[in-house]
DNA sequence: CCCTTCATGATACCGTCGTACCACATTGGT
DNA sequence: ACCAATGTGGTACGACGGTATCATGAAGGG
């Protein structure tokens, strides 16, 4: 037998290169020939790899989430080893706002995804991520560890807070993309939450912040 | 000359069809001829009244912020005379929540055009609402009523609690949109950060509230 | 050594979509 | 009464997109 490449690989590559042009030209815009010439393979082996389109753009979603979660992952490393709950809870809410190329794309193809699935019940049926409320979850879980700790509001609802953070972080990380908010004006208004929730003992050096 | 019809009356016709079908199956598969199937009239009179699908588009988008915004009017208008600042804020929070068909079409074609507009350069040049921040701002002033009158927290920022409270309810009627969260645990939410906010002397009424 | 099997390339097909063109009806003005 | 401008319908055309088909190259096993 011929060659025998890996075909999982392959798929990645693909992938990449349908991630790159729809960040370009929009999700909508994106067909089998531009992902071809964007990967630098021929039409046929799009097909080859993906037997259609849709297995496609679905492969796509899977490996758009993975690549922002192992994102995500390097950014808590970066943060140093155990940080302190706020540390985290920032940088966490930092990493999901679009300021470089990377999360621009990542979160204008996740949306395009999103506003999709409302009317492709195909689509909807995909795992979007693991986060029906994963995320939610993860926020809660930390803002809880950090009430416990004493270094946050001990009234506070952890889950409410948690949702609310993510909720701004999300639509104010859309304002950006369309160009009508600053990336620093969305981070200065979730530092005024954290302010509010965290009762930050030394940890009020804020500001001339992280990243 | 012959029956000299209304143009505009039959644009709005035509745009209240593309906002139908558009609803349903999303804004990237319309085509014209589903317009004019769902409008009732010939492929050649959405020609005639928008010569290109582009110009048909963003009447569309024209169309739908106008119908919105005498939605929200008519809901305030609902509110009775002159109704407190805080129920001012959370008629228009509320107002913009998905909750019913008309919002839900109306969250997802908006978010389908914002999304579009990342890519195409002819639709973010067009006037997407009044909406730089007119929202915004409307917000940013009733909260600084409140304040002024006592009712709110007067340590708080206005500006920041307002963009705070626009990202929350534009994210979490995604939420709803996309089936992750409830109408109500959106409100609820809501409420939660009204209440921070409010320093509600006798508007302590919530629970059972107005929608 | 050759044959089978994996991998890849070129290209054809069929549907759809936006747009353009042609034809006709209707009606108001002279 | 006829003409011309407005409104409307039917249909054709060119392009593009996803998918399918045919053909070929490469390599490991009998």
């Amino acid at each position: 037998m011929p060659k025998r490449v890996d075909h999982e690989e392959r798929r990645a590559q693909i992938a990449e290169a349908l991630i790159r042009v729809a960040g370009r030209q929009g999700l909508h815009a994106v067909g089998m020939r531009d992902v071809a010439a964007e990967a630098g393979v021929s039409l046929r082996l799009v097909q080859y790899y993906f037997e259609t389109k849709e297995k496609l753009l679905f492969y796509g979603l899977q490996h758009l989430t993975d690549r922002f979660t192992a994102r995500v992952g390097a950014r808590l490393a970066a943060a140093g080893p155990d940080p302190g709950p706020r540390a985290t809870v920032e940088a966490l809410l930092l990493a999901s706002l679009p300021t470089d190329d990377e999360s621009r794309t990542f979160h204008l193809l996740y949306s395009s995804y999103a506003i999709l699935s409302v009317t492709d019940e195909a689509l909807a049926a995909q795992p979007f991520i693991d986060n029906p409320d994963a995320a939610e979850n993860a926020m809660a879980g930390l803002l809880e560890r950090a009430q416990g700790a004493g270094l946050a509001d001990p009234e506070a609802d952890a889950r409410t807070e948690a949702i609310s953070l993510l909720a701004m972080a999300a639509a104010m990380g859309t304002s950006i993309l369309v160009g009508q908010r600053s990336p620093e004006a969305a981070i200065a208004v979730l530092h005024h939450h954290l302010d509010r929730i965290f009762t930050a003992p030394g940890t009020s050096e804020r500001g001339a912040g992280a990243n």
